[in-house]
DNA sequence: ACAAAAGTGTTACGTGTACACCCATGA
DNA sequence: TCATGGGTGTACACGTAACACTTTTGT
């Protein structure tokens, strides 16, 4: 990575990306360990080139973050207070040189552009969890998938962040339909369920949940997934493009 | 005014508003013809203060713009596509100085500034048009009332700002029961009936209309309204606070 | 008494929920 | 043939839509 030259970004105007995966029935949320401080968690992110609009910067951030492309990405809000400066809580620290960073990269007046107030758009993205390759971004020590129910407590807003994006999923997931970007190319109706009391946390009928999925004629029937079990096998479904 | 100091505020970061008001059954938005250019419209806007949040810049620009305190505003998505530069249409226009801007307010320096690239938060807001009292900004000859329907071409995207605001409205008018904020304190339900066509562009029959903004039990009912008119006197309403 | 429009009531329809039932699978 | 869970069908409740009707007001 080459040095980091403040010029070829907007100022103070950062994006978060709440990326949402599903596994083990439970929605999550790829959060990051920062490389300085103890114990300090935040979003991923990344900042705008002055050639690129928004939703380029958040679609190139997620690729950098994931190696995914065509990601299904919205931006559901922008966060602004005045008191939204990384370096409030953690510029001495980043400044003592607790933890070094590369001097290659960053410089001085680079860290005290990253550390200044930040305005930041909101983009949250829906990816399959296990095609998911997390890279870390400068301060980043790992990347870890979190179910959105035990976050820990993480730097400035970005619980609220967290917290609005969940709002904004639950709004749109039925709407738009979008609740398949984060399953397999095929999966079970009771994946399908399952998934969407994950998202909203409450309980679905089977029975009636098939026959409303079913109704938006958006799924195409395949096989039927045997799996030993002593059932009756499952038909797999998989989204009509 | 005083002298535009770049320094008190966030660069390439902007706020737009979508004014709407109600009146003669249409939905109307404020828009400004500009200073400089033949017949050049746009949203009225401003700048971020270092010190303040974004909401809050929003409720200033607001209020600088109608007089009008506590009006219901809400950010409602984010532009900022590249090619998002005032300059780009407009800069050779200003710079040749065709129309001459208040050199005590605006140096070469500030010019260059407000003329760059810049990512606007978009904020449509709620009034009762006869209570607003418009004031120009800067590099703006006067303010007007245009319905949605018949809005000029404006510069930049403002069209497409105003599309996306106009969406928005419809998402929430329901929802968030907003629609009373373009209405003045008493009113009848054919007012609102009538609001609610102009938002949705289609019919309501009045009995289920009425039957449905009543079942909200937001309304209380105060006396009736004589017009003069050869027919039943209708309620006025007043939304429950 | 009449025209105009406000306001109320009644019925029909469609969506979603609750319940009951049948089917496939492998031990 | 039995237990398990998948899948389907039917009956009911609710909210919305369509229709008909009564009431008030001023000429």
């Amino acid at each position: 990575m080459g040095k980091f030259k403040k010029e070829d970004y907007i100022a103070q105007l950062s994006i978060d990306c709440v990326i949402f995966g599903y596994k083990n029935k439970e929605l999550k949320v790829l959060i990051s360990k920062l490389s300085y401080g103890e114990n300090l968690w935040s979003l991923p992110g990344g900042y705008i080139f002055q050639t690129e609009s928004i939703d380029e910067a958040a679609a190139r951030i997620l690729r950098e973050r994931t190696g995914l492309d065509n990601i299904y990405l919205e931006q559901f809000k922008a966060f602004g207070g005045p008191d939204r400066i990384i370096g409030s809580e953690f510029r001495d620290l980043i400044r003592s040189g607790l933890r070094e960073f590369d001097p290659e990269r960053f410089d001085q007046e680079a860290i005290d552009w990253v550390t200044g107030r930040f305005v930041c758009l909101g983009y949250y993205a829906l990816v399959d969890l296990d095609k998911v390759d997390p890279k870390i971004g400068d301060f980043e020590e790992f990347l870890k998938w979190v179910s959105v129910e035990e976050l820990p407590k993480m730097t400035h807003d970005h619980n609220t962040i967290v917290a609005s994006a969940h709002k904004a999923l639950r709004q749109n997931l039925d709407e738009k339909l979008i609740g398949f970007n984060l399953l397999p190319e095929q999966f079970t109706m009771r994946e399908v369920k399952e998934l969407y009391e994950a998202v909203y946390d409450r309980e679905f009928p089977m029975n009636n949940f098939q026959k409303k999925i079913l109704g938006l004629n958006v799924l195409e029937r395949l096989g039927k997934k045997f799996t030993g079990a002593q059932n009756r096998a499952p038909y797999l479904y998989r989204f009509k493009k």
